[in-house]
DNA sequence: GCATTAACCACAG
DNA sequence: CTGTGGTTAATGC
């Protein structure tokens, strides 16, 4: 049963840049978990001793504000977890709760601490993805707090079509309610625009079965907010 | 003032 | 869990 990060073929870019004595040590410190949808990989306020490695799946960042549960974005494996809160924190500031059927990998800190400093190809390219991430949510940033509603819905629904699942057709991972903590908005206002959209065939609704019928449209919106 | 927007509440399916 | 209608409060002409 060795070497089985050697051979693992949904290993990160990072990981792509190890060798294979370093190899051998994240096998020793790796742990692989399935999670079904609706699982919890790490729980706000909880310590955190691990990096995890989302492989495939989807899984969303949520936290528990003074007034409400709120949404802080998507991840899409391949994706690391909790680096950001383990480095930067004893406590994890934040849960991670699956949203779909995940595989994942659970590192310990010191082997990934380890890599940091010893392998600057590794380090650069988890700078790269804590930069990417940063900069998106910059802009999620900037559409909470400019748009006005139906803005704020249009770019969701294009965040998940580009972004997620690469096509204009897709399954809402999300509830009514889930969507309205990840765009700062109320359940209501989600299924009215939602319907609104629907009516004006910008995009078409079935339960959570969502297609973009108009997506010059539906960009025009998000973009004038 | 008047219009727009959206949260909160309530209730039905 | 959702969709809808009424009410209310804030904001901007």
């Amino acid at each position: 049963m060795m070497d089985i990060c050697y051979y693992c073929k949904k290993k990160s870019k990072a990981t792509g840049k190890l060798d294979k004595d370093e190899l051998e040590k994240l096998d020793q410190s790796c742990n692989q978990v399935e999670f079904q949808k609706g699982d919890k990989i790490m729980v706000q306020d909880a310590m955190s001793y691990n990096i995890v490695f989302v492989r495939e799946g989807l899984v969303k960042i949520h936290a528990m504000g003074p007034e409400k549960e709120q949404i802080l974005r998507i991840v899409k494996g391949p994706a690391y977890l909790g680096i950001p809160t383990t480095i930067g924190a004893k406590i994890n500031q934040y849960s991670a709760t699956t949203i779909s059927k995940t595989f994942a990998c659970f590192i310990g800190f010191d082997v990934f601490k380890d890599f940091i400093k010893h392998n600057g190809q590794f380090s650069y390219e988890i700078i790269v993805e804590l930069c990417e991430n940063e900069l998106q949510f910059y802009k999620k940033c900037m559409n909470q707090l400019q748009k006005q509603g139906p803005g704020k819905i249009a770019e969701a629904i294009l965040y998940f079509s580009e972004k997620i699942f690469d096509d204009l057709n897709f399954k809402l991972p999300l509830t009514r309610n889930e969507l309205g903590d990840l765009t700062c908005t109320s359940r209501e206002t989600v299924s009215r625009i939602l319907s609104d959209f629907s009516k004006s065939n910008i995009i078409k609704v079935n339960k959570n079965d969502i297609s973009i019928l108009d997506k010059k449209q539906l960009e025009n919106i998000s973009k004038m907010g």
